[in-house]
RNA sequence: GCGGCCGUAGUUCAGUUGGUAGAACUCCAGAUUGUGGUUCUGGCUGUCGCGGGUUCGAAUCCCGUCGGUCGCCCCA
């Protein structure tokens, strides 16, 4: 069987593809109106934009390759590195603080499985200048408002807010020593629940004040507060949880971290983000705070299905128009006037007989069927809904610089076909 | 990188203890060349994922490989 698609690749169909569309609406909706703006960088970039941040261990996560040209290329495994090259080239083009948001596809080399392929399409919100914890705020308000447009609520998802900086300071009051607490933090992320001898196993003599740290309560930071009253005022404090343990795996975030789950925690992440307030710097840009979230499509679609949320946005023709064989030319000259007055119109343009241009009309999905026949010799038209199969007569009329034009227009067709 | 399950027409699948392939839907063409979601008729397509082995003979058994899927590792 030949025409797949590379293993981890996906090939989207219309009908698939319409369903994507309306993850990125309300994407791009929820960003808009939370005042980011759209930017876009490329596909690919030179390895080492990569390799200089996460070090050389994470090549053979990259889609890498040399380029014709001999450059060490790669596919960008996440927006980040090209957000801060783009931000560092301009920033002082831009008051403060930027806020951007972008839809980029990304790639990794990895074994595809459930909810994670090679390649996938990502919605990044980052806010660039502004240390306060309200920005972490706000794009937590931003994703909740991105998952509400799609249907989903706090009883179908919950952001765990959680705060590397406590963290920091948590692990120094223990007595650990700043190299070593990245390593604390990641086995932290992957134990659950209530202590158990694993987690002796794991983190020692860390155990128990680890554990007593998470049950109580009371140890909200300063920033995990700023955060609970902006989100609350903004209308999102359902949606959100303080949970200590969500420390996100990477290893340059730097306050507060948070994490979209479905609520039932049968699904990986389906977002995740934080502050990352060195990384620009590291980079080899500016000094500038930072902090951005990601969503990607994969275990969104997931969730969605499950909830049976989601939605095709399909774009069918709102005309199609079934002509007689002797009247073709003037049936084209019709379309053609129609959509250049701003009406989708659709034809077929094979040498179809009157009742298979009818089902192509239904299989369209168009409202509408203008028949162009017999009567067009008295300047007339008929009008058919095809859902309500109701159909009325309406006049055409040429001028002399061959424009068209409907008496009544395409808006008034509803009364001419009910009367 | 490791393990479980799977791989048959465009799609969803059936194929009985091994005897060289079927259904449904879709699609295309028709049912006295102007009215479509029903009905009827006819038609198209498969190297049964690929390679090798066992056998008189394999879609069916064995091995390998590629791909899919689920999980582990890892992470976005």
């Amino acid at each position: 069987m030949t025409g797949q698609p590379l293993p981890g690749f996906r090939d989207f169909f219309p009908e698939d593809h319409s369903t994507l569309r309306s993850l990125f609406s309300a994407w791009r909706e929820a960003s808009r109106r939370s005042g980011f703006v759209e930017f876009e960088g490329p596909e690919l970039e030179a390895l080492e934009l990569y390799t200089e941040k996460s070090g050389e261990e994470i090549i053979g996560q990259l889609y890498h390759f040399k380029d014709k040209g001999d450059r060490e290329v790669a596919l960008r495994p996440e927006l980040t590195p090209t957000l801060a090259r783009m931000v560092a080239a301009r920033h002082r083009n831009y008051r403060k603080p930027i806020k951007w948001f972008s839809i980029p596809r990304l790639f990794r080399y990895e074994r595809p499985q459930r909810g994670r392929h090679r390649e996938h399409y990502q919605w990044n919100c980052d806010i660039v200048g502004e240390k306060g914890a309200a920005a972490d705020a706000e794009l937590i308000a931003t994703l909740c408002l991105g998952l509400s447009l799609l249907g989903l609520g706090p009883k179908d998802v919950v952001v765990k807010v959680s705060d590397r900086g406590w963290w920091d300071l948590f692990l120094a009051d223990q007595g650990v020593k700043e190299e070593k607490r990245a390593e604390v933090l990641r086995i932290l992320d992957k134990l659950e629940g209530a202590p158990t001898e694993e987690w002796k196993k794991k983190l020692g003599a860390l155990a128990e004040p680890i554990g007593n740290a998470l049950d109580s309560k009371i140890a909200l930071s300063e920033g995990l507060e700023q955060v609970r009253q902006a989100v609350g005022a903004l209308g999102y404090a359902d949606w959100c949880e303080v949970d200590l343990r969500i420390v996100r795996g990477l290893a340059y975030y730097t306050g507060i971290v948070f994490e979209v789950h479905d609520r039932a925690g049968k699904l990986r992440a389906v977002a995740g983000g934080g502050r990352y307030d060195h990384l620009l710097k590291k980079l080899g840009g500016e000094d500038l705070p930072a902090t951005g979230f990601g969503m990607g499509d994969a275990v969104l679609s997931e969730l969605l299905t499950e909830k049976k949320f989601l939605r095709a946005e399909s774009t069918p023709p709102a005309i199609f128009v079934v002509a007689e064989s002797a009247e073709r030319n003037l049936a084209l000259q019709i379309a053609g006037n129609l959509r250049r007055n701003g009406e989708a119109v659709d034809y077929d343009p094979g040498s179809g007989k009157w009742v298979k241009q009818l089902e192509l009309a239904e299989a369209r999905g168009a409202r509408w069927a203008l028949l162009v026949g017999r009567e067009a010799a008295q300047g007339k038209l008929l009008v058919k809904e095809l859902a309500t199969r109701k159909q009325g007569e309406i006049a055409f009329r040429k001028s002399a610089d061959g424009a068209i034009s409907l008496e009544p227009g395409v808006g008034d067709w509803a009364k001419v076909v009910a009367s």
